[in-house]
DNA sequence: TTCCGACAGTGGGGTCGCAAT
DNA sequence: ATTGCGACCCCACTATCGGAA
């Protein structure tokens, strides 16, 4: 199959607004792909690269050579090239991977080019992602989506599962199962404002367990291997030698259990997420890191105990299990519980010890792999301050035409002046983000004209607004963060957009010192 | 007919490792 | 030694579609 059929797909799949017409325009293409071009099919229209990642960005992606009249280039042929391009990193060769790139672009069309460049900057916009493509191999190998989801869980691998699908239909789908070793795509949780609103979403009785703010971990043993994975299924054994340990303490030697690792000052309390992440994230000195930054796991949910999947058993059952499995200390704080009273007492008690608070799990949902189903609901408390616009950023996409990003700061009594804290385009509907836009042109200092139509992804020149700092605006935010990026030295961590303020003038915003004191 | 679950998009700060400067 | 880039850790929120109620 060509790369000129794919880049024509995506197209036809961006042009139509519709799920329906998108799996259409997907399943269509899936049934024309031969088997040993399936995967590579599957990937690129999903947003992925068979090869994860080949050291290739936006910035690698300048200077392209002009494109071809004909399209020639097959699937076969791109995914070959990409191959070589990954080969080269780490080589110290960057030169090498650029004549490789220059390759792959100087042998394909206009159309190709395009769409190459958003796949390869991850940016494929096409409004299908794992998804829409789940129902279109589902339509495409006639197969029920729930197969293809299932095994998509377990095998964590959409290209691979697609093409299971399409040679072999609902009997090679079932033949997926839970592998030692290999990671599952990993439950993720809805959001609450309240305890009291989770647990009536989850219905009681439910578990109540500490959010911890460290990193989600999957540990897999058999025998005396262990393998630990990462919330996007990157194996990270080598960088937490304390887990490991851990996990080889156990007394069962086939295990796949969820959980949390982070760092833990020598009082119990948690580091800042920070210092978690920059510890794990180490792949070199983890010897002497251990020593001074030493990590800690608590697991909340086991998936295999004793050669036996828990997947599809109750959350009450799995814990349980867990239970057997694993010390109370290497356990997450849990209480279940149908008393929303005690239920925020224990949440209380968890931010009260520097957790970022709880996760409220309804007790008889199995394990729902790799959606945001209403079986995990967090609670985070959240902070809000008053600060002052001071820029913002012309928006891409959909915000196309709207000053969306906003530059915010908190007032400094002692110069008069504004502090930038960070930045945030979060909690704006259209009617604010126009709103919001013709009230910026007016104060707007420069400059002043129209979005830059530079070429996409090209950050920090022409599309800065800056505003005469009049304007207020509510915002919400998680915590405040040490930082070396702004001029304050600190930055909200997850601002959003609550309302504006317009009974409020510059000189009444939140200070800098208001700032300083969240974050001490 | 209305409601609501699931998805995709639109970006945020921070850290590490590597290559180029 | 410093800087820029790519990858990945954490992520919130709105608009939209289409099935459920």
């Amino acid at each position: 199959m060509l790369l000129i059929d794919l880049a024509r797909t995506s197209a036809a799949v961006a042009a139509d607004s519709a799920r329906l017409a998108k799996i259409r325009h997907l399943a269509e293409l899936l049934g024309r792909v031969g088997p040993d071009e399936a995967e590579i099919a599957i990937a690129y229209l999903s947003g992925e690269l068979p090869q994860r990642q080949i050291g290739v960005g936006w910035r690698s992606l300048s200077d392209l050579p002009e494109p071809r009249q004909i399209a020639t280039a097959t699937l076969g042929q791109v995914d070959a090239l990409l191959e070589r391009i990954k080969a080269q990193t780490g080589t110290g060769s960057q030169a090498a991977r650029r004549e490789l790139l220059g390759q792959l672009f100087g042998a394909v069309t206009r159309q190709e080019q395009s769409f190459l460049h958003r796949l390869l900057t991850g940016e494929l916009r096409q409004g299908a992602l794992d998804g829409v493509m789940i129902e279109a191999i589902a339509r495409a190998a006639d197969v029920p989506s729930a197969e293809v989801r299932r095994a998509l869980t377990l095998r964590g691998s959409l290209p691979a599962v697609g093409a299971a699908a399409l040679r072999g239909g609902v009997a090679e789908l079932k033949a997926f199962h839970l592998e030692v070793g290999r990671a599952v795509a990993p439950m993720l949780a809805q959001s609450a404002a309240s305890v009291t609103a989770a647990l009536e979403k989850a219905g009681a009785p439910a578990a109540v367990e500490w959010k911890l703010d460290g990193v989600r971990v999957q540990a897999h043993r058999s025998g005396d291997d262990v393998a630990v994975f990462t919330r996007t299924l990157d194996d990270i054994t080598g960088q937490v030698p304390e887990l490991v340990e851990a996990v080889l303490g156990l007394p069962g030697t086939d295990l796949v259990l969820d959980g949390e690792v982070l760092a833990l000052r020598p009082d119990g309390r948690p580091e800042p997420f920070q210092v978690t992440s920059g510890r794990v994230a180490s792949r070199t000195g983890v010897a002497s890191l251990r020593e001074t930054v030493p990590l800690t796991v608590f697991f909340f949910d086991a998936l295999r105990v004793g050669g036996a999947d828990l997947l599809d058993l109750p959350d009450q059952e799995r814990h349980a299990a867990l239970e057997t499995a694993v010390p109370a200390g290497l356990i997450t704080p849990r209480l279940v519980t149908a008393d929303a009273e005690e239920a925020e007492a224990f949440f209380g008690d968890a931010v009260r010890r520097g957790h970022e608070g709880v996760v409220v799990k309804s007790l008889g949902t199995p394990y729902a792999a790799g959606r945001r189903g209403a079986g995990w609901i967090k609670v985070k408390p959240r902070h809000t301050l008053d600060l002052v616009v001071l820029a913002a950023e012309w928006g891409s996409g959909r915000r196309r035409g709207w000053l969306s990003n906003l530059h915010l700061g908190a007032y400094d009594p002692e110069t008069g002046g504004f502090v930038m804290l960070g930045k945030t385009f979060k909690g704006l509907t259209d009617e604010l983000l126009t709103w919001q836009t013709e009230q910026f042109l007016r104060i707007a200092e420069s400059p002043a004209d129209g979005p830059a139509d530079g070429p996409a992804g090209n950050p920090g020149d022409g599309h800065v607004v800056t505003l005469t700092p009049t304007l207020v605006v509510e915002i919400a935010f998680d915590g405040v963060q040490r930082s070396s990026r702004y001029p304050g030295g600190m930055a909200l961590r997850f601002a959003r957009v609550l309302r504006y303020r317009p009974d409020k003038r510059p000189e009444e915003a939140d200070t800098v010192a208001t700032v300083r004191a969240i974050m001490l």
